[in-house]
DNA sequence: TTGGGCACGCACCATTATGTGCGTACTTGC
DNA sequence: GCAAGTACGCACATAATGGTGCGTGCCCAA
């Protein structure tokens, strides 16, 4: 059965929410990054984390993974065009984080 | 020590995100709640999540309690100035939300 | 030859988030 | 008199989330 949600707000929430979707196509929205790449971007993140994340992503279309078949491994990741459309979500989001910070004086 | 953050999209998450929080807050952003509605307008929230969900948007400053200090009860809930500031964000989470529905043809 | 980077998978454990059910002290409606 | 509503608090249990450490197969630099 379908789950039913009972504002918009929740299913958005179920698609970016938790600790870490939101900051990784925060950075995809910049442009590819490579696995290492996001790694390096994202620190704290455990690299099984970054792997299942992204997995999801990639389930939910959000995220588009080209593996180049090389050796060793290259492997990019990609926002999609429906993950694109989640741009202006992350930009409310980073800029709320940026008028935030400025107001309670925490380090960025 | 004071937590950093790698991007301030995590930030905002660290104080928005979870799975009540932005559902809690894009109520609120219709006006004023009792306790009883926002429970009522939130299938699926059990009494103690309320609560507690309720008690840290308090202390994060988004949201003010007001106790009229009757018998039996009546709280209220409201936005503060500071939780007003994130009306985009919860505006954003909302469009994209219906958009998303709309797309794959998810209930709402 | 030893070590590191690449992009993971897997097994196991700890922490955090969330849910469930019960109690409270009082009042109003039936 | 009895149930229901008000706005919670508390104890307990489970589910979701996250971390640690190890292994893979190949390549390149020191």
């Amino acid at each position: 059965m379908p789950k039913r949600y009972s504002c918009p707000v929740e299913l958005t929430v179920d698609v970016v929410g938790g600790r870490w979707r939101t900051v990784i196509l925060a950075r995809l929205k910049e442009g590819v990054h490579r696995y290492g790449e996001l790694r390096r971007l994202t620190p704290g993140i455990s690299e099984k984390m970054l792997t299942q994340r992204l997995r999801e992503l990639e389930a939910d279309g959000l995220v588009i993974r080209r593996d180049h078949g090389t050796v060793p491994p290259h492997v990019d990741y990609d926002l999609t065009d429906e993950g694109r459309t989640l741009i202006p979500v992350l930009q409310a989001l980073y800029d709320w984080g940026v008028a935030r910070a400025a107001r309670t004086g925490e380090p960025l």
